[in-house]
DNA sequence: AGGTGATCCTTGCGTTCGCAACTACTCCGG
DNA sequence: CCGGAGTAGTTGCGAACGCAAGGATCACCT
């Protein structure tokens, strides 16, 4: 029983592995897909995230609570990704008239446009490089896998339909 | 054919959808894993990553370019990472007699006990949660299908495993 | 030998992020 | 009606990252 064999038996288990696939997967898709996303449309990451978002959300808007707990964002950051839209014209602040400490980050029109051109390129791309490593029944299959894991780590992030005002 | 459909069926593809749930999984197991990582053993995510790929090392060292490519790190960022390590007395930088550009990052003794006192908690608390979400089975199903993804968006993580000096 | 291009690592600069502290507002019990 | 606890959002501050540029070295070809 030499030490080195503790060390690779928990280095190597399992369940270290998936999660260190994981990781790798993620910054891997998002070394291939953030640079063409930035370059052609000019929306980082966490800018489309948020815009992808709005547009999916009934009148095209959101509280800000609501937002980052959608988002990988924290409030604060929040707070800044919206800024910067704001700063390109893409979204806008709109008050909330059933409590006035919210905040509404609404879609434009102009970023409206700005997602539904960018969309069809990302799609593409990600199609393109999901479909060279799995097919499409592999690919429900992950979904459904990582949909239980999300339900367990993150489960705030399918609630909030109601739009109350 | 209204365009809000259209935009509910870009926005909702099942190749969009499963790479929205990666991300999230891994933004949700970064906050799960993540803070107790750092509290309990100083080591935040990136620190964490590189001693764990050191310890794995035959020698238990590796050139700054191999351990940036098995990590989420550029160039720059893993420079920056060593030179906190170094500053905390886990690692140290040796010259690699056959090719004087290069350095390696070496494990120090503290950095080989901080690691393996860290990895034990650090897989109790994936265990835990992947536990929760998952069967073993599932687990390996789960790991297989990110492999294969991993090899096409990152296919260098695992090669260099030769030392040559 | 000598020179050209590539590679390894580091540093300057700008950007982004989270935590903690702060303001403004809401909600509730007395 | 009032006061305290809790919530929504923003901001100061420090930490971390990537890109591009730079110095040093290597590899190869003539």
């Amino acid at each position: 029983m030499a030490r080195a064999t503790d060390v690779n038996e928990l280095a190597e288990h399992p369940n270290l592995t998936a999660v260190g696939l994981l990781v790798e997967v993620h910054a891997g898709l998002a070394a291939s897909l953030g640079p063409s996303l930035e370059a052609d449309h000019g929306l980082p990451g966490q800018r489309f995230e948020v815009l992808l978002r709005l547009v999916r959300s009934p009148g095209e808007r959101l509280r800000m609570t609501d937002l980052a707990a959608q988002t990988t964002l924290s409030a604060s950051g929040l707070t800044r990704v919206v800024d910067r839209l704001v700063d390109e014209g893409l979204v806008e602040r709109a008050a909330c008239p059933s409590d006035r400490r919210g905040a509404y980050a609404v879609l434009t029109a102009a970023g409206r446009t700005r997602v539904l051109t960018a969309v069809p390129d990302h799609l593409e791309q990600i199609t393109s490089i999901l479909a060279q490593a799995l097919s499409p029944h592999e690919i429900e299959t992950l979904s459904a896998l990582l949909r239980r894991l999300r339900d367990v780590v993150h489960p705030d992030a399918t609630r909030h339909t109601d739009t109350d005002c």
